[in-house]
DNA sequence: GGGCTTGTCGCCACAGTATGCAATAACAAA
DNA sequence: TTTGTTATTGCATACTGTGGCGACAAGCCC
């Protein structure tokens, strides 16, 4: 009898590891993070936490909402995911951050940038020395209007 | 008999204008209307919607979120507030935002502080100067921890 | 003061996110 | 393969925020 996990889409990249990270740390491997798991493999960039959801519905319309959450939670404790707050507020996932980088987000068109380490870096920097703060960058999300939008 | 909208306060600082202000507009002033403003005149700095909505019903306990939602679109419209999203993505208003700022939030201890437009500025300059983007200080949140809560 | 226009309220439903809890199932050990 | 432990699921439920819609009422005009 064939396996229940279907074996027909070996994970690439990070992913095939993520069954023995979970196992790493006494956590399971479950069909429904199997699926979330393919779904992410598949997706690169930015994407919404309602987004995964919809994908993984269009494979198993069965799929829970708080099933989706928690294990975006996990997968963000083993670093392959980050997230941050859209420009309304809404969670987005990056997905297998290279580097951490912030977000700049046009006000108008919706249009969406990444800000590298340098371009924050006097910000980190001041608010270092002043405050001894440290930026988390990936949380960065910087809001106005692209030069197509005009400061209108 | 007496008038139903007491006038036993008779608003402060800008607040008074707002009846003005919503008539110049085409805009009514209701009793629920009145009522959120007269809780925004008392609150200063930052508070989220939900708390404005928590003081609102201790006046009125037949208060109705939608409308209370409705109303600081109105008020935000008129320029007496701001509004921004806090780490956990949930709104916050400024109250009569004396000047465009940031805010920086320990992930840590949940402490809050201002980022003027100084601190900002150079974070601004760079964006302005390479992609044309100008900056909307008032959403922007810095997150990260701070001096207290360490790097760990 | 009375009527009319139309902005607003109140209610309902829903999207997105989050948590508690009992039942289930993944995994390890026998 | 069976058993036992316990992480996870699925469900119910709650909270924040939004949008539609009919009924109501604020403010204008007479």
């Amino acid at each position: 009898m064939a396996s229940v996990t279907t074996r027909s889409t070996p994970l690439p990249a990070p992913w095939d590891g993520v069954r023995a990270q979970l196992h790493d740390r006494g956590l399971r491997w479950t069909p429904q993070r199997r699926l979330l798991v393919e779904v992410l493999a598949r997706t690169d960039g930015h994407v919404t936490a309602a987004e995964l959801l919809e994908s993984c519905r269009a494979i198993d319309p069965a799929t829970i909402p708080s099933t989706v959450y928690r294990t975006l939670d996990v997968l963000e404790e083993l670093g392959l995911l980050r997230h941050a707050h859209g420009p309304e507020g809404r969670e987005e996932y990056h997905v297998l951050p290279r580097e951490e980088h912030g977000h700049l987000h046009c006000a108008g068109c919706g249009g969406r940038w990444e800000i590298g380490a340098d371009d924050a870096a006097a910000l980190v920097a001041t608010l270092a020395a002043r405050d001894g703060f440290a930026v988390d960058l990936s949380h960065l999300v910087v809001v106005g209007r692209c030069r197509g939008c005009g400061a209108g």
